[in-house]
RNA sequence: GGAGACGUAGCAAAGUGGCUAAAUGCGGCAGACUGUAAAUCUGCUCCCUAUGGGUUCGGUGGUUCGAAACCACCCGUCUCCA
């Protein structure tokens, strides 16, 4: 299998300009680069592929390039539905900044191939509207970029000149990465196909017919439920663990369903095919030993969060699931529940009273609801009193008292 | 500009004078089972100082002993014609 017949294997593989010639120039180191804009001020779970994705290349012996979108990132990437709204200046330069920083733990910095990370902003933020209009802009002609994918969908529904123009930002930076360090692919999501063909359409402008330069991309990441892929009750996974602790980083991995955790392994995991291919057989004998989902969420886990991350992942979910929370030394939980919401209640607070003022239960009949159906525990003790009252005395340490929800939903009460 | 239809709980959708705090489905929460899964089954799902009370059916007024339901006006959405 070489490199592009294992990205295929994985899933990775959409659409190639030509096929062919990529395959002949990946037999040479190359250099590849993959752009993130700063939508946000972290990077989330959706991203991992793509970025991983540019660690492979890495790992086969090339240069992979992490482009931060500082000036894309201002304009707005045209979404199939309708117009973005634009960030304001401080809040792209601080989410560059923030995202600059996640993806650098992902790439290698030294050796042969070391990762470049590049802004966008270094040669476009200084480009006056007069290069842009001459040199460029007469490069691009307007029927074509009205067939773009992208573009053609929005005719009906709106589309600024500013996000238009989007397309061709996009494209200058493939040039520019050519230029300067003689980037020949550029990878991206599937969505990134109308921007992946303008740029090498413009190298080709620009640099003549023999500069040659491919445009590969792989498929949006997608769940068996027809869901969209990212999200854990409603909340973003992000890459940020200011955001998203190790602990609910670790379980949203375990937590993928059967059917999605082998597509998952492949297109996420370092993984070899082998061992993926041993994994999926683990999977079909015993499922309920969940360990590709075990696998996946150790090496995400501590990619993202670091090695000590994903033991004190591990140490929770062991606690919190296979053994008893009271056995801990209060120091232990609240380290294990530093993450967990926390409300200050008063000596005597009635457990309803305690519910609804940390947002446990929505009104007080919610809260009385809970007790009843016996769902509420307090410092592992199941409590089906509607009148119990929590007192400071009763709480460990005389400090805090933990409030258990369901099956896995913690809260922690200082008084 | 002309003709008509509609607006009900998070969403979808019944209900056309008292039996309606409002059927049903989805979603959500919880319980059982389980693998922290899926599927399934069960309960709950406006608020409260709770065998009771309060406030709801686009808005405002009105008819009536009594209105989500009838009337008037207003606001909003949609369809058809021009």
């Amino acid at each position: 299998m070489n490199f592009i017949e294992e990205l295929k294997w994985r899933g990775l593989v959409k659409d190639v300009t030509d096929y062919d010639g990529l395959i002949e120039a990946l037999k040479q180191p190359q250099t590849v680069y993959c752009g993130f804009d700063p939508t946000a001020d972290s990077l989330h779970v959706g991203h991992l592929q793509q970025i991983i994705l540019l660690r492979r290349y890495q790992n086969a012996g090339h240069r992979p390039i992490a482009l931060c979108g500082g000036f894309t990132g201002m304009i707005g990437d045209p979404r199939l539905t309708s117009e973005r709204k634009l960030l304001s200046h401080e809040d792209v330069l601080h989410n560059a900044d923030c995202i600059k920083n996640q993806l650098a733990k992902f790439l290698k910095f030294d050796g042969e191939n070391a990762a470049v990370m590049e802004n966008n902003n270094n040669w476009l933020g200084d480009m006056s509207l007069l290069d842009y209009l001459r040199e460029y802009g007469k490069l691009f002609n307007i029927a074509y970029m009205l067939q773009k994918d992208t573009i053609k969908k929005r005719l009906d529904s709106g589309l600024s000149y500013t996000e238009f123009s989007y397309t061709i930002l996009q494209a200058m930076d493939f040039l520019k990465l050519y230029q300067k360090y003689g980037c020949r692919i550029e990878i991206g999501g599937s969505d990134q196909w109308g921007n992946l063909t303008s740029g090498m359409e413009l190298i080709r402008k620009v640099e003549g017919d023999d500069a040659k330069a491919w445009g590969i991309t792989s498929p949006l990441i997608t769940k068996s439920d027809g869901t969209k892929f990212g999200k854990s009750e409603g909340k973003n996974i992000w890459l940020d663990p200011e955001r998203t602790n190790a602990y609910e980083f670790y379980q949203f991995w375990l937590n993928i369903p059967d059917d999605d955790i082998i597509d998952y392994l492949k297109r996420l995991s370092l993984h070899t095919p082998e061992e993926i291919n041993t994994l999926e057989e683990s999977m079909r004998a015993a499922p309920e030993k969940r360990e590709a989902q075990k696998v996946l969420a150790d090496e995400l886990t501590e990619m993202v969060h670091g090695r000590e991350g994903l033991e004190k992942a591990k140490k929770i979910t062991e606690t919190f699931f296979h053994g008893d929370i009271m056995s801990l030394t209060p120091d232990e939980m609240k380290d294990g529940l530093a993450d967990a919401e926390k409300t200050a209640v008063s000596d005597g607070i009635t457990l309803i009273d305690a519910l609804v003022s940390a947002n446990i239960a929505k009104s007080k009949g919610e809260a009385r609801r809970l007790i009843q159906q016996g769902s509420v525990s307090a410092n592992g003790a199941k409590i089906t009193d509607i009148e119990a009252v929590l007192k400071k005395s009763e709480a460990v340490n005389e400090e805090f008292t933990i409030l258990k929800k369901g099956k896995k939903n913690y809260y922690l009460l200082t008084f």
